[in-house]
DNA sequence: ATAATAGTGTCTCTTAGACAGTATGAT
DNA sequence: ATCATACTGTCTAAGAGACACTATTAT
């Protein structure tokens, strides 16, 4: 077996040029809660958000960009958008974080060779209303995301920003990352609530059929369980009707979707 | 790191260190067929393997490593990928291929400051094999992934290819990329085999309800349909039995697996 | 009473899962 | 006959989907 040893290279010749830098850039997305001015108790109204932050450099006048900034050899990609997160907006971890793709191609930052490691990270609007209130002089902003996609974005970054809302749809109904957007203990309208501001196709004819689905049955793990106090009785809650609402917190267990 | 600060570069600040190249490395997944000496016609044993290829630098001496290469500011990352599959393979395009994830951490990369992009792909044996043949000099081999994990990987690639073959694994419950590994038209057993190669854990107990669950029927549409004739027959084949079976191919229709 | 939400029960028809059996054709 | 694979049919119980109805309590 003869190698082709000269295809292997094992120092950068100097001739070669290299990336400028590594950016990563966050979709940060929130679900924010409108209270309706109803008669009686009532659920909010929910809309997806996006943090986006002004731009006031030369390059892109003034435009609305994803959050971002280098990373740095010292740290990993991780700590960068964490680190990025922090500075923006004052959230310290404990936040789902993840990776979604590394965008370049030539011209997509007229500063230079600067791919840009793209983020996706769900909060639940309480930890921002915290991290704004110590921040108000921020040039951070959240837009409903229609909003956002009418914005005329910097960079590539309203591709970064389609294929992330993509990214967290496929999620939402394939894992239990709704949990990002609730509290540990919620109602089956919460979480129908959360599903359908996520996935507006996501439609349920009727709630009764849906909650069945949901909880264990005789060959059928359950993705929830009802809350229950220490005599075994489930837990309602009235925040948000005045019917009692059982809540329901998800199980250990998360099936795998599959087709097959 | 000395060396590096000739290629200081114009637009980022000087003061600010930037990576020392970004390449794409690629985890190449097919599935080895091995006739078996059977005293009827019969499916050939099957395995996963991966593509590695032979390094041999001072840094990382005589080690196994993913095949890649550095990504050049002129092209996009996909086509650096494209790029390098052709360089090891000479496969040129029309093979799945996708991002995986972009890493970096202090010191993966003993030559400076070097993140890697991961690729992975998905490639038909066939494909390989005229491209083996037409490159038999090469250091690139490829192994079962048992084998694979035995090795002591350069780099961080252990890590890379553990997280690869997972993503590798979800896709195949969750999405139709057994494709890449099946012709157009196969048998039903044909399609078990690749799920099951890919991932051990799924078994099926009963073939009729697999074939079942996958056809369509009143309320739901199918990811199958058999292959037929002008007049509306069945097609079969015999080429791995005696007994005909029929061949099916993929539906337009992929079912979006959901846990709700 | 009504508003907005929550909950229960029941009926039907699909279909998943299990089981049992036959078929093919080369050796 | 046997081998390795493929196909067919039936039975049962589970559960999805549809429908109809009642409950809660502030206003």
């Amino acid at each position: 077996m003869h190698r082709l040893q000269a295809k292997r290279i094992r120092f950068r010749p100097k001739k070669h040029r290299s990336p400028d830098g590594l950016p990563t850039d966050i979709c940060l997305f929130t679900i924010l809660s409108v209270p309706r001015p109803t008669k009686t108790r009532s659920l909010p109204h929910k809309q997806l958000a996006v943090l986006l932050i002004e731009r006031k450099s030369d390059t892109y006048g003034q435009q609305w960009a994803l959050p971002g900034g280098f990373s740095k050899e010292s740290e990993t990609l991780d700590e960068c958008a964490y680190r990025e997160l922090k500075e923006e907006t004052n959230i310290d971890r404990n936040v789902h974080i993840e990776q979604l793709k590394t965008y370049y191609k030539p011209g997509r930052d007229p500063r230079g060779w600067i791919p840009s490691v793209a983020y996706v990270s769900l909060v639940h609007e309480d930890l921002l209303k915290h991290a704004r209130a110590a921040d108000d002089a921020s040039d951070a902003r959240l837009f409903p995301i229609e909003e956002a996609f009418a914005l005329d974005l910097a960079f590539d970054h309203r591709e970064i920003l389609t294929d992330a809302l993509q990214r967290v749809r496929e999620k939402m109904l394939q894992t239990n990352i709704a949990k990002a957007f609730l509290p540990d203990e919620f109602t089956l309208s919460e979480l129908l609530q959360v599903i359908e501001t996520v996935v507006p196709s996501f439609k349920v004819s009727d709630r009764g059929n849906f909650e069945r689905r949901l909880l264990a049955t005789t060959r059928r793990q359950g993705i929830l369980e009802a809350v229950v106090d220490a005599d075994g009785k489930p837990v309602y809650s009235t925040e948000y009707s005045n019917s009692p609402a059982k809540l329901y917190r998800f199980t250990d267990y998360t099936p795998t979707a599959m087709i097959y």
